[in-house]
DNA sequence: CATGATGGAGAGTGGCACTATCCGATGTCA
DNA sequence: TGACATCGGATAGTGCCACTCTCCATCATG
């Protein structure tokens, strides 16, 4: 398929298309000749993969080079494997100090993580961001979210397991790391609807 | 306090300040002069909020603009605060038709929602990218997903009841959905790792 | 009275994700 | 075979957005 067409499947402007070849977010075509090259179902893929990184989990250019980097890269353990989906999309809110609540909150829990990571740092900012902003946000609530929040990993690392091979594993955890955030929100609002029509 | 104060206070630029008063989303101060105004604990706790909602939960200065309206507009029935709140930070994904996987689902958890509400073409739209990029994501897995997404909105509503008045039913309710987005994403990637070393 | 902060308005900046233009080479159809 | 569209490749431009800066007359303060 010449690139006109793989615009035409994926709904994607053939100038969008040439940009992401010189960003090497997509890879080139195989050339037929000096000004023709051919695409196949890989490249459909690659541009539906570019389009939900950017436009549905809001990762950037930069992040969905990363996320395309995890996926070429040979995955090492599957112990790893986490460590890579989360540095691909990495924690925003800068790097404060973890607070002392939140410390309390993953020990009060059982949790064992490392206590200075990225995303405890994320964790102190959003929760302090929230409150200063005048969020009346108690810790007991904190703590069922923080319940729920376990279910949801419970099912993304049930996710990894059922993969057949290195290559499916690196896929599943890095993808769903960074694509399912946008659904569990949407599917927040929804609960949100129907309990509150519940009650 | 005068606005260099406030910028002290809050760590934001005076400029910054000025754009915030040119855009009205801060109030203006009290003006002791027709060169000085005075401001107070409600303006540092305002320059919180926006901040929060640019910053953390990505709302830009349009939806910070709607976030204030809602703030500053009388209520209305406690039954429609969430209409409120979820209109404030609008879905994203577009408008496409909601699926019939996504009407199953609701209809297999017997929640009781609008079934073409913009959520319901979010979380149709946003499954949709996930699955066009090579995530496999079973239906299985999905209710898992709906399920933890129903305790988190328990929380969400439970946390409205306990408000005292209207203003601050309203307060919680719009700040809640906006700025928690961000708190239960980090408390996803904290759990991962937690569950991820427990295997 | 000198200095510097203030409010107010307009214009400028930087980052980002495209989007358009240009080019020469090459398919393709009449 | 010749007209014409399309292609890859490179450069430059666009639109949006959240600031950020400049300017200035006015005023507060030491």
């Amino acid at each position: 398929m010449r690139i006109s067409q793989l615009a035409e499947r994926t709904d994607v402007p053939v100038h969008t298309l040439k940009y992401y070849l010189r960003e090497g977010l997509l890879m080139p075509g195989v050339a037929t000749s000096r000004t023709r090259a051919e695409y196949d179902e890989d490249h459909v893929r690659r541009v539906h993969l570019l389009r939900a990184l950017v436009e549905h989990a809001g990762v950037g250019i930069d992040g969905a080079r990363r996320v395309v980097a995890a996926l070429e890269d040979p995955p090492g353990t599957r112990a790893e494997l986490l460590g890579v989906a989360q540095r691909t999309v990495p924690a925003t809110g800068g790097d404060a100090e973890v607070s002392d609540e939140v410390r309390e909150l993953v020990a009060d829990l059982g949790w064992t993580v490392e206590p200075d990571g990225p995303w405890m740092r994320s964790l102190t900012a959003t929760v302090g961001a929230a409150r200063a902003a005048g969020l009346h946000l108690e810790h007991r609530r904190l703590v069922e979210y923080a319940h729920a929040a376990r279910d949801v990993a419970e099912v993304d690392l049930d996710l990894t397991e059922d993969a057949e091979d290195a290559a499916a594993a690196v896929r599943t955890v890095v993808l769903g790391t960074a694509l399912l955030d946008p659904v569990l929100i949407a599917l927040r609002r929804v609960a949100q609807e129907a309990v509150s029509r519940e009650r």
